[in-house]
DNA sequence: CGTATGACCCACT
DNA sequence: AAGTGGGCCATAC
């Protein structure tokens, strides 16, 4: 890979962090890029979370991408996954009704780490 | 080494 | 009230 500064003995990356977090969700429970950057503590970090999940697959763990969402309940990285459909399989195999792409209840589904992780 | 790209959300005008 | 731009991290060429 790259080698790393002398005195950075753990990368901690905020890529790292989110693949972290995501891998908390439940199955069953969907978040949002939003809710886990908030989480993170940055404001304007969903961005930077959306592309955390794109290089999950880069993570040394499984990362469950198919649980986060935008925050309107929208399967935006779908098209990302193996399959288009893959991400609204995984869902629906957990429970979670998805229609035209749109997780249904989501409100309801919604996991947010800073409210549910206590 | 510098530039460009990529699963988003909020604030301002 | 609606539309547009800005802000962020990391990786690849």
């Amino acid at each position: 890979m790259k080698p790393t500064a002398p005195n950075s003995p753990e990368p901690r990356n905020l890529f790292q962090d989110v693949h972290e977090v995501v891998r908390l969700i439940p199955a069953g429970r969907v978040s949002t890029y939003g809710t886990i950057a908030h989480y993170l503590g940055a404001r304007h970090g969903a961005r930077t979370v959306g592309y955390a999940m794109m290089a999950a697959h880069t993570a040394g763990q499984y990362v469950p991408a198919h649980r986060v969402v935008n925050r309107l309940g929208h399967l935006t990285g779908r098209l990302h996954f193996a399959t288009p459909d893959a991400m609204q399989q995984a869902l629906e195999a957990e429970g979670v009704r998805v229609v035209e792409d749109r997780v249904q209840d989501f409100g309801q589904l919604l996991w947010d780490p800073a409210v549910e992780l206590v």
